[in-house]
DNA sequence: ACAATGGTCC
DNA sequence: ACTCGGACCATTGTA
């Protein structure tokens, strides 16, 4: 399906998506089997101080709510809010039982009521005590280590990571980085962690073959104020941090195939802002608009689309007559080569690796082993040897840069540290 | 045991 | 009326 990029300079190894998913098999084993160290004294003394401050926001939410009922449930909190409180439910999102409290809807009501503040931060913390502080140090092993098991069963041919998922571990937020801080590296090690920048959007540029896109990825600039700088019709150093953001949505968006409501929906404008947006956005970007065409046509055509190493998704309702479940086949359409094609980078990546600390490792002992212990879809952690963290550190970043031929770089960030939110 | 709701990540 | 890709998991409430 791809083959014709060759010509434009895109170089794939013998190796098929099906290959793939054999090979990396025992690198799977081998990272589930290395886990990673867990600080659990630092877990439980963070949720010791958010347990303190959850019960104190229960104790406010109650008095202001002048009644009592169960936080933690969605029904009793709509209930106390639009009925006993009588907030105001226009505009917001119902649900099937009613009106949704989810924090995305209560921000709307900030200013309508002073309850709703700490709600919203009871609903982080203890989001971030039940799913986190509290079950994770409960599966560590002897050596205070966390193994998760990962799978390869997905739709796009991404990895998933469960018991425990350690694909979800905060990053945002005030505590996020706090939890990343309890991911450690074993005495005498280091953690390397090292990631793609914008690989998704590599991607898509190189599979549209998008001018605009190509020239900012060979040229190093900033993907998101050159996006802004097209639709907001103005030069790129003029670009605000609030114009930015919207770009950086729209360029999320295409990846997903997104419609202006998504859109408007995920930055809080309204439709019509969203459709100019988009309507400027491919007028620029019209290798975007060819590419999005061709894979609604071919899944249409033949019910598939494929990844660069030849994965195919079926789209089995894509020419039925349920609109909405055709539509969202559609947009799966677009987004599976490019988020399936990503994954595959990452898995080639990690292979060639893996095989690359084996040769490495063949002349230290045991204790010295440089190992990869973690993936999270466009990222890599590693635990080595002090001795060797700058010396693996740059290895990683080379295989993952150079790990098949594209038109454009593969930019990777690499950080070392003694733990997780330390590699930054 | 299961569905609904909500939330975390890329 | 309703909507943008891919996952996993906790809690509540119903069956």
């Amino acid at each position: 399906m791809w083959s014709h990029l060759k010509e434009k300079g895109v170089e794939l190894p013998k190796i098929t998506s099906g290959g793939i998913n054999e090979k990396i098999k025992p690198v799977l084993s081998e990272m589930e089997e290395a886990g990673i160290r867990i600080d659990c004294d630092g877990l439980s003394l963070l949720e010791q101080k958010l347990n303190n401050r959850i019960d104190k926001l229960e104790k406010e939410i109650l008095k202001k709510a002048d009644c009592d009922f169960n936080i933690n449930s969605p029904s009793q909190m709509a209930e106390v809010l639009f009925k006993k409180l009588k907030l105001p439910v226009d505009g917001l999102k119902r649900t099937k039982s009613g009106v949704s409290t989810a924090a995305q809807e209560l921000r709307k009501l900030a200013d309508q009521h002073e309850i709703i503040s700490p709600i919203l931060e009871h609903r982080e913390l203890s989001k971030l005590v039940s799913t986190y502080l509290k079950p994770l140090p409960l599966l560590v092993d002897e050596n205070s280590r966390l193994h998760t098991h990962y799978g390869l069963e997905t739709t796009t041919g991404r990895l998933t990571s469960f018991e425990p998922n350690l694909q979800n571990i905060p990053i945002k937020g005030k505590y996020g980085m706090e939890i990343r801080r309890a991911f450690v590296a074993a005495p005498g090690m280091k953690l390397i962690a090292a990631d793609y920048s914008q690989v998704e959007l590599r991607v898509v540029a190189t599979l549209a073959q998008d001018k605009s896109m190509l020239d900012a990825f060979t040229s190093g600039t900033d993907i998101h104020a050159k996006t802004a700088s097209e639709i907001f019709h103005i030069p790129e150093v003029e670009v605000t941090h609030d114009q930015r953001r919207v770009a950086k949505a729209v360029n999320f968006g295409i990846v997903y195939g997104q419609t202006p409501f998504g859109l408007s929906q995920a930055i809080g404008i309204s439709t019509e802002e969203a459709v100019k947006y988009i309507g400027d956005y491919f007028a620029v970007h019209t290798g975007i608009k060819e590419y999005i065409n061709e894979m609604i046509a071919k899944a249409h055509k033949d019910g598939y689309v494929e990844t660069l190493f030849g994965f195919k998704r079926y789209f089995p309702e894509i020419n039925g007559r349920a609109r909405y479940l055709a539509e969202s086949e559609e947009r799966m359409a677009i987004n599976t080569p490019v988020q399936g094609s990503a994954a595959e980078l990452l898995k080639l990546a990690m292979i060639k690796i893996n095989s690359k600390l084996k040769t490495q490792n063949s002349k230290v002992e045991t204790e010295k082993l440089a190992r990869m212990i973690l993936t999270v879809h466009d990222e890599l952690v590693f635990e080595v040897p002090e001795s060797r963290a700058e010396e693996i550190a740059k290895i990683v970043e080379d295989e993952m840069s150079s790990v098949i031929k594209l038109p454009i770089p593969i930019e990777v960030t690499v950080g070392v540290g003694d733990n997780w939110a330390e590699c930054k």
